[in-house]
DNA sequence: AACGTTTGCGGGAACGTTCCCAAAAATGCA
DNA sequence: TGCATTTTTGGGAACGTTCCCGCAAACGTT
């Protein structure tokens, strides 16, 4: 049985130089009329070249050239958890942004654990990526002063640290829009489950509250702001004390959504109604929350935007690094209405 | 300026040659030492290379070593979407899998589609995946015999094509649990929202749900058996259809929770409640479930089993490949109660 | 002590690509 | 047409690993 009759199936991988002997160049040219980032001719040769490539069904190792190139075509994204459904979105938008630019996003969660975000950057960098997207910033975290250090690019997203590079949602815009919505329905009382301290986005939107209560002349009371994380469990737990308090708020402004569908648990629980007894306002907009028996009020946040400007960020290193806020829109549905 | 006077930030990158000159042994030897693979010898020489290596903060290039190696240490998925937290714990689930192996996950999202799936997979490929997990079968999809032919391992998971080997639950079983659940409360007259005819895991559950009826000698009734995708959406729509039946159902079962959350919204918009006028069965057991107003009977689904076994399928190759299924079991909430 | 046998180590050739560089071919201009 | 200039091409050296292989050292066995 000569070698010729051996059967294609599992044939030993095409290379550039088998691509080169058949179209009868060398391999460099062919390494030339293959490579995307080159504006890519359209000779004869070029063209033969290609096609020949594609007839053998020739595909780039990404090892090989990686090695030589020194970069690999991805970046690295580290997430809370990807069972949070606006981290999904987040990273399927970077996903999606990456692979625009011909790179591709691979992602590691954390379990927001400091520990395990310094070893999920480590895990992603082992991996040889390009950059980091950190979703996971907190206040007095040094992982941003150890990547530098590395010198591994990166930048956050989402949340930030005041100091380095970020692609965020502008927090206080969103705060403020979803406390004036229920401001122009006629509320007064308006309580807020304000989520961790640690985050950037839960001090912004604290701060549109704080910010549009003010405008409107109505005076602070401290008892209507009660922390949390942002998980259902959390804004039950929240919504509960809010709803036992003296003088209970006649509408919630939830830091997430999550933290809203936990909301309406504790609202169906004491045996009220939304938004008959209380108005609601999510943040975030996931899918789930327009097909609630009550669908609910949230503030949109622009993943696909936020994504694009942080990869835009990552590589960019013309302009000098800064905040960029991308602006959210409130989209109002069932779960406010007017005081009654 | 001398060059020992450099400071040592952004450094070029430590090599094996560097720790071997370093430790004063060859680079194989401390390629050998430094393999994982191997039983690492806790010889003194190994002890003072592995040391050197970690002082001068060797790691290693994964590009070469893979082109060397000619395996990446990745395993590609694919799966509908992120967003839809089945399939984001599914994809956690095989990423801890795979860590644990010393391997590393990455995923690409198909919505579902196709066309988009043999994209999806193509992605994964070039990017050099030792095996493919694959979550999109489909009746007649073709996919998986151009992977065979193109030599690459791959396993189905949560569905499976009937022919090649897949890690998915036992979804007769779980729809008989939950079948068998609203019986055993009293309820005779069974909805179930059935799903796509495409998916096994649907055509399982609705095989189950049966079964369970059929021992039960409940008569069948055609109009109680309605399809639908695995969106919200689709579930409110079917409920909707359910309940304007002239002798509507006392009990549905929907095929996962999205559909589940789906009835709910449409139970509420047509003024009934649950449990009281409709018991209401979920599957997957989604985290949201538990903590919605009315927490979620569910079907839970051991993800963590499903990603093992599929893993365990890719790459061992011993054994006959097949269809295993994994057992799941029936969580009780307050969506169902008893036949007022 | 002499001889096989195991074990440990280093040299050096891959792996498949990119990219530098020199040479060749094509083009422009007088 | 002849010469300078631009464009295109191919040879070959990297990139950082792994792994084969030959050699030497250590170990047993008679």
């Amino acid at each position: 049985m000569s070698d010729e009759e051996i059967p294609a199936r599992s044939r030993a991988r095409v290379t550039l130089h088998d691509v080169a002997r058949e179209a009868g160049v060398s391999k460099s040219t062919v390494s030339r009329m293959l490579d995307e980032r080159l504006p890519n001719s359209d000779s004869p040769r070029a063209r033969h070249v290609r096609d020949v490539a594609r007839r053998l069904g020739y595909v780039r190792d990404v090892s090989a050239a990686s090695l030589r190139r020194g970069s690999t075509g991805t970046i690295g994204v580290i997430v809370p958890r990807l069972t949070d459904t606006v981290m999904a979105m987040f990273y399927e938008a970077v996903s999606a942004a990456a692979a625009q630019q011909g790179r591709f996003a691979i992602v590691a969660t954390t379990d927001d654990n400091p520990d395990a975000s310094r070893k999920a950057a480590d895990a992603l960098i082992r991996r040889g990526v390009d950059g980091l997207i950190l979703t996971t910033a907190r206040e007095g975290d040094d992982l941003a002063d150890e990547l530098r250090e590395r010198g591994v690019p990166f930048v956050f997203a989402l949340r930030h640290n005041g100091k380095t590079s970020a692609s965020v949602g502008d927090d206080q815009l969103g705060g403020y829009l979803a406390t004036r919505h229920l401001i122009d329905l006629g509320h007064k009382r308006i309580g807020i489950i304000a989520g961790p301290d640690y985050a950037t986005s839960s001090l912004g939107r604290l701060a549109g509250y704080r910010q549009a209560l003010e405008e409107a002349g109505i005076a602070d009371a401290p008892e209507l702001i009660v922390p949390s994380t942002f998980s259902i469990e959390s804004g039950e737990t929240a919504a509960r004390s809010l709803l036992a308090l003296a003088e209970p708020p006649t509408a919630i402004f939830a830091i997430n959504d999550n933290t809203a569908i936990g909301s309406m648990s504790a609202i169906a629980q004491a045996g009220l109604s939304v938004p008959r007894d209380i108005s609601l306002v999510g943040y975030n907009d996931i899918p789930i929350v327009s097909r609630l028996p009550v669908p609910m009020t949230s503030v949109r946040m622009p993943f696909a935007r936020v994504a694009e400007v942080a990869l835009q960020l990552l590589f960019d290193t013309e302009n000098a690094p800064g905040i960029i806020k991308i602006t959210p829109s409130l989209i109002p549905r069932k779960s406010t209405a007017a005081l009654g």
